[in-house]
DNA sequence: TAGCTATGATTTACGACGCC
DNA sequence: AGGCGTCGTAAATCATAGCT
C-alpha cells in the first residue's frame, strides 16, 4: 500500500484509505501493434537485457520505463494464469 | 485436446455474477472493515473458500468495491446502512 | 429485444521492499 | 548508491450479464 495526501471526503470519515499520487502518469492503453510487438518479444525471452530493451521501446514508440513495467507487469500475470491452472492442456 | 483446450477457455471467459450469498459474505467483510477494507492473504483464502470463488476473485471484488465506493460513496451509503445493521444484530447475540 | 448500467476481469503505472 | 526483481494495489478500461 501507498501513502499518500488527506482525502477530499469533506462529510465521510470511514475512509481514510489512499490513493495514487497526484504525479502518476494516467494510463494509456497501448495499441493492438504494440501489444502484439512485445507479447512476440516476451515469447522469445521473458526478461530483457538493457539493448533489447531500448530496441522495443524505440520501435514502438514507447519509454523504456514502460517496456519495463509492461514485462514485470506480463510475468505477474504468467505466473498467475499458471497458478490457476496447473493442469497443462 | 482442442476441444478440451477451447472448453476450457470458454469456460474462463463466460462471466458469471457471484451468488447472492457470495456477494453477501464479501459486503459483510468490507463493510465491517470499512477503515481498512483491505484483507490479508489468510482472510482471503477464508473468504474464497466461503464464498465459493477464487482468492484472485476476492482479489478483484476488493479492489473494484473499493473504488467504486470510494468514488461514490452516496450511491453506497443505503447499502452501508444495511450491512451496519445487520452485523450490529449479529454482535448482539 | 434493445439499451443501459452494474459487475467481474484485465490492463497500465507505481510504491514498497528485496537482492545483488 | 542504483538498477532491476516481485508483490499488491489504484485507476482506467474492457466485456458482457442481466435488468428494465
Amino acid at each position: 500500500p501507498a501513502e499518500t495526501k488527506v482525502d477530499l471526503d469533506p462529510n465521510n470519515p470511514a475512509s481514510n484509505w489512499l490513493h495514487a499520487k497526484s504525479t502518476r502518469k494516467k494510463r494509456c492503453p497501448y495499441t493492438k501493434h504494440q501489444t502484439l510487438e512485445l507479447e512476440k518479444e516476451f515469447l522469445f525471452n521473458m526478461y530483457l537485457s538493457r539493448d533489447r530493451r531500448y530496441e522495443v521501446a524505440r520501435l514502438l514508440n514507447l519509454t523504456e520505463r514502460q517496456v519495463k513495467i509492461w514485462f514485470q507487469n506480463r510475468r505477474m500475470k504468467m505466473k498467475k494464469c499458471n497458478k490457476e491452472r496447473p493442469k497443462d492442456i | 485436446v482442442m476441444i478440451l483446450r477451447s472448453r476450457f477457455l470458454d469456460a474462463r471467459r463466460k462471466r458469471r455474477n457471484f451468488s447472492k450469498q457470495a456477494t453477501e459474505i464479501l459486503n459483510e467483510y468490507f463493510y465491517s472493515h470499512l477503515s481498512n477494507p483491505y484483507p490479508s492473504e489468510e482472510a482471503k483464502e477464508e473468504l474464497a473458500k466461503k464464498c465459493a470463488i477464487t482468492v484472485s476473485q476476492v482479489s478483484n471484488w476488493f479492489g473494484n468495491k473499493r473504488i467504486r465506493y470510494k468514488k461514490n460513496i452516496g450511491k453506497f451509503q443505503e447499502e452501508a446502512n444495511l450491512y451496519a445493521a445487520k452485523t450490529a444484530v449479529t454482535a448482539a447475540q
